[in-house]
DNA sequence: ATCACAGTGCGTATTTTTTACGCACAAGAT
DNA sequence: ATCTTGTGCGTAAAAAATACGCACTGTGAT
């Protein structure tokens, strides 16, 4: 099965996806556990010659995540010669066999390829995570505390981290949230990704002078103090004002 | 040769690059006119085998402009199935065998490709347009007044400019001008990346506030009124502040 | 010579945006 | 009741962006 996909996919290029997602107050990336190894590495995927770019993407994201629809953005492309940065290509190469379980000799997985990285926005609490064929983990990490990766794969996060936080307003980091979510929670997904403190009065202010915000007539149940009110997005007007960048 | 290079390059990975340069008060593109033909492109290239994605980029600009160590930057990947805009799949193929002068049965030049959008700031004084293999000039265009071109090469330079537009307090534009240039050239520069009139006498401001930029002590000569101040920049300190954003 | 003119160069208001922070109130935990 | 945590509203100061007046300086036209 996996040879007769590598079959009929592009051999040169590889996509490499930094899925991000907000839960419990940390920005949290997917990274999947290889078989019969302790090491981990970016979700990534290829590109089948019958399908786009975006089509690629979104099908891989879909196969880690179980989610349809997900925001998806390109960062960058990695294109050195080698990319091997805490393991080698020699042990990369021995991990990889040992996940896969059978030689690679006639499978090439690792000769030359440019790698398109791509961050995807997702809900945290809407994703189910899944292990691929060569994995036998799939799961949250949070950004500040990961462990080493194989190939580039800690610097295409600290690469996407960084697109993400200079593009932050025009960049719909709302996708992160759950549908219905509190304005504190707004206000930790900003402060998290910044990584700088934004007053929460101010920051109060600003947001609920968009109009695309809605406030819901629910409340949090189960919130530990006290029940705070919910909003949610109205997409459509969120999107058209991300295009003019939305302070704050 | 043209064979032999193609033998040692990726063949699923493809770059165009959007050459900008400031002439005449006007941002222009270096496009390639393709031989025996009246099509045009953007100037593109090949990955060979033993080089960097990087080190492709910059020989290839260096082939087309004969400059060195310029500015570049990854903008978007261009990914899908069919990237024919006003001139169809087929109708390519028969102008590059034109271009070429030979069939391409063998070649297979135009199969599916990724291809990765560089945009390069150069300085339009000193760059030396050269054409390549395939066309017959290399010349400047008016970003706003272009012809069709072939593939889906329009859009890309549509990308490029909204990109650096957006981009522009990150991205070292200086590089567009002359060693020695005159306020008012920088002035016009900024208005016409950003496509609005901005205050000159704030402009003049804000812009001489900055320690980036040497006040020379020479006039420019040969001006049609009045000789104006000439400035330079001091990279070390553009580059950096360009790390923070740079306003206006 | 002098006058109109295009462009440089400097200054001062005004408006808008960002940042700082005071405080009332709501409701669960103890 | 009272402590604590977080919402919600307001005002004030600081900073940045915008608007615009005007003097000066060379050059070409008259």
């Amino acid at each position: 099965m996996i040879r007769e996909y590598l079959e009929n996919v592009l051999k040169e290029v590889a996509l490499d996806i930094v899925i991000f997602a907000f839960r419990e107050g940390r920005m949290e990336v997917l990274l999947l556990k290889w078989k019969h190894t302790d090491k981990y590495s970016l979700p990534g995927g290829r590109i089948r010659v019958d399908e786009s770019l975006k089509d690629a993407v979104t099908r891989t994201v879909e196969e880690r995540t179980g989610l349809k629809g997900v925001f998806l953005q390109q960062f960058q492309v990695f294109g050195e010669l080698d990319r091997y940065a805490y393991y080698s290509a020699q042990q990369t190469r021995e991990y990889l066999e040992r996940a896969l379980g059978e030689s690679l000799e006639d499978l090439d997985l690792l000769s030359r390829t440019v790698s398109i990285g791509y961050y995807a926005l997702v809900n945290g609490e809407r994703a189910q995570p899944k292990p691929d064929a060569f994995t036998e983990a799939c799961a949250w990490w949070d950004v500040h505390d990961l462990p080493r990766l194989l190939f580039d794969h800690n610097h295409m996060i600290v690469r996407a981290l960084e697109t993400l936080r200079r593009e932050i307003r025009y960049q719909p980091v709302g996708q992160l949230l759950p549908e219905k979510f509190t304005l504190g929670e707004l206000h930790r997904l900003f402060e998290v990704i910044l990584g700088i403190p934004l007053d929460r009065r101010n920051f109060h202010k600003i947001v609920t002078g968009y109009d695309f915000l809605i406030r819901l007539n629910e409340k949090k149940v189960g919130a530990a103090i006290r029940a705070p009110q919910l909003y949610s997005f109205n997409f459509k007007k969120y999107y058209a004002a991300l295009k003019e960048g939305v302070g704050l």
